[in-house]
Formats: C-alpha cells, structure tokens, sequence
DNA sequence: CTGAAAATCATGGAAAAAGGGGATATAGAT
DNA sequence: ATCTATATCCCCTTTTTCCATGATTTTCAG
C-alpha cells in the first residue's frame, strides 16, 4: 500500500489524478492540496510515501516547496509534476530533491511505472523528461532571479535605468547590469525583443 | 443531453474532465483527441455539440485548429482551455470563433456553467479570464495602418530602424516616423512600454 | 476632383541603451 | 575552506532611440 498525496493548484489535474488510481488497490490517496502552504499544513498531521507536486503552485514555487518538503521529511519521495517539458525547471526540481518528474500528458502505466519506481527509493524520469535532460533546450522561459524579473516588469512600464534605478533604491549601473543579464538569458537582442518575449511567455 | 468532445494532449487533464463530468447525466461524453489532426478526422465522422479545446497541441496551436473547425462547422461551440491566463492567447481564440474560455484549474460548477451557457449560443469567460481580457479594454486599443503594425511587428523582433528600413526597402527616417507615431497611439514612454502594451493587448 | 489620411523623406541634437571591460560583498551549498 | 550565484557598483565607447520641426508623394473615399 502505497499513500499518495498530490499539491496542484489545477482542479482537473487533482481529479484526473486521483480518478486513474482510485482503482488500483496497491494505492491510498490520502488527498491533495492547491498551494504550498496548505502542503506543509498536511504534512504536520500525515506523511505519504510519495507527492506528486506541480511546479507551478500560487503562493510559491514547487521547486521551492520540493526543497522544504526534502529537507524537513526526508522520508516522503516526491514526483515533480508538470505540462512543462523544461529542462530548466526539471533540473532544478532534481537538484532540490525530487526523485523524478512526470508530465501531465502521462498515461496511467507511466504514472503507476513512476510510483513504483520512486517507492523504492530509484529516480523515474518519464521518456520526454529524460530527453529533454539530455539536449540544451531552446526557446522555453529562462529561470530569472528575483531582482531581475522586478527589473524587467519596471523595464516594460517603460521606465529607464535611472528611474528604475531611483525606485529600487540602487545604483543606474546595478540596473543596467541586471538588464544585461536578462537579455543575456533570454537571448535577446534588445529591450524590444525581451520585452516581446517576456510577454508572451506569460512572465510579465 | 450535449455531447462533448475534447481536444488535449494532457492525458490527466482529459481523464479529469471525464471522471468530472461521468456522473453528469446530461453530459455524453464522446472521446478524446490528443492532437488537431485526430480531432479533424473524428469531426468527418461524428459532430459533437461542444469540443473543449486546449491552446497548446502537438501538432498545431489549438488557435489555429479553432478557426479551422469554426469554418468548416460552425454549429460546433468551442471552449478554449488552457492553464494560462494570457491575454492575447485568450484574445485570439475568441477572434478565431471560439464561445469561451476556461482555465483548467475550474471547478466542476465552472465547467458546468460553461458547457451550458455556450451551448445556447452565448460567451462563457471564466472569472479569471474575463478580468484579464478586461484589463486592457479593447477600446483602449489603438487604430493603427497595417504599415505601422507591419513596422511595430519588426521592432518587437528586435530590429533596429536601420534594419527594419533595409527590409521593407524605405528610408530610416520613414521608419522612425512610423515608431513616433506608434509611441504616439498608444500613449507609450518608449519601445519597452509599447512593445509591452502591444503584446498586451494581442496585436503582435 | 479634392481633401484627408497614409506613407514617404530629412536634419540636428539630446537621451538612453548596448557592448565590453572590470570589481566587491554576501549568502548558501559542498 | 571554496565554489557558486546573486546583487551591488564603476567607466568608456558606440549604437540606437527619442524629440522637434519640417516637407512631399501616394492612395482612397466622398
């Protein structure tokens, strides 16, 4: 028997989920959570043998839950979830404890492939996921640190480096070497085309 | 009694919406499609009432598979799903036919609500989608000549005036004409903000 | 035909960003 | 202790954009 809780903030993944395995007996769905905070809340009370948790959660990362949830219980495996084939995210993910990664568009062999794996303490990496490790990935979102994403939001008002500069309360140079970063990672050519790019990857 | 079809490439989002919606009486569910062209081949045979329909397929975006199905049968309603909440993403599908649009983080009332209101012929927008398409008003939108959104398309790529004048065989100057009046319509500072507020309001 | 809108071209100067160098300090992870 | 990432700061040069103020030609609807 296998204890089973999910952190997703999307309803119809959570139902999907737990629809696929309600009949598989060696399973226990012990329930779910849409944010991080009422994860650590569950984790108080109960301890699963595995979380399926999704990336993207409302009030933070799951790469940064993954990290809390690994270091306080060690014990709990945890499956990184997500409809993002990132190699980026999926790093991160293993590099902060997960023991594998699935996409969203697994079949329930996969998911149930993954499960077994991870209950024995191995790492699963669904077909798709490993390849993505394996190859440089191109035109996905670049991971931006903190000060850089409120650089780049102030960037897209319209704001100059001096303006930005007097609102963050640092120096013109600090914000343009933050600005050079960004265009760095988001390969762009100039403020026109990472502005562009930001937008349509939804990060401003 | 509607029949429903859905199109996405998410095996657990699909399994979700089926396992929400078994128990509904009302509700036929007809199959699934992972991709635009399984989705067309099954509209040769049978004609559901609604397909929900995702944004990003495999082999093409469920943008353009929605104005290709509008076209060619247009008593089908259309309900994009997505798990962004982007504005031009959702600004798109509505011109390109579809009756609503829902994240996939909806309840099962949402869903509900949905399904019944586009299937009279009217709009469903859920909560979240509908803020966001209200934020930038559609009359907010300024009317510019198509070759001023031609010069606006090359800038937001990231070319300069000198290259976007070699491509379209005019002078810079011509070129930098067109962006003041570019800066003008849309109120904008500077390049950033408009490149911003045009991918905002989905005209690039 | 005619006027308005659109598209074209130009000059010169001020402001801002891009590119290429660096450097220091701090916090975390190993 | 050392390595890495983040955040901070500086200088100099070149490129690009922004602004103001013009003008001419083309296109299209009334």
């Amino acid at each position: 028997m296998t204890k089973i809780f999910i952190v997703d903030d999307h309803y119809m993944v959570v139902e999907g989920i737990r629809s696929l395995l309600q009949n598989t007996p060696a399973i226990e769905w012990m329930g779910h959570a849409m944010n991080a905070a009422s994860c650590l809340a569950f984790l108080q009370q109960q301890h699963p043998d595995i979380i399926l948790m999704d990336i993207n959660l409302p009030d933070k990362s799951g790469i940064e839950l993954c990290k809390e949830v690994h270091d306080k219980y060690p014990g709990i495996f945890i499956l990184g979830l997500s409809t993002f084939n990132q190699q980026s995210f999926i790093q991160k993910m293993m590099d902060n404890g997960a023991s594998g990664y699935i996409l969203k568009n697994a079949s329930l062999d996969e998911l149930l492939e993954a499960i077994n794996v991870v209950k024995k303490g191995r790492i699963f990496l669904s077909n798709e996921a490993a390849a993505t490790l394996q190859k440089p990935d191109k035109s996905t979102v670049p991971l931006i640190t903190s000060r850089e994403k409120e650089v780049l939001g102030l960037v897209a008002e319209g704001l100059t480096n001096n303006e930005i500069a007097q609102q963050l309360f640092i120096s013109p140079t600090t914000v343009e070497t933050h600005r050079k970063s960004l265009l760095n990672k988001f390969d762009a050519k100039n403020t026109a085309s990472l502005v562009r790019m930001a937008a349509q990857m939804g990060v401003i």
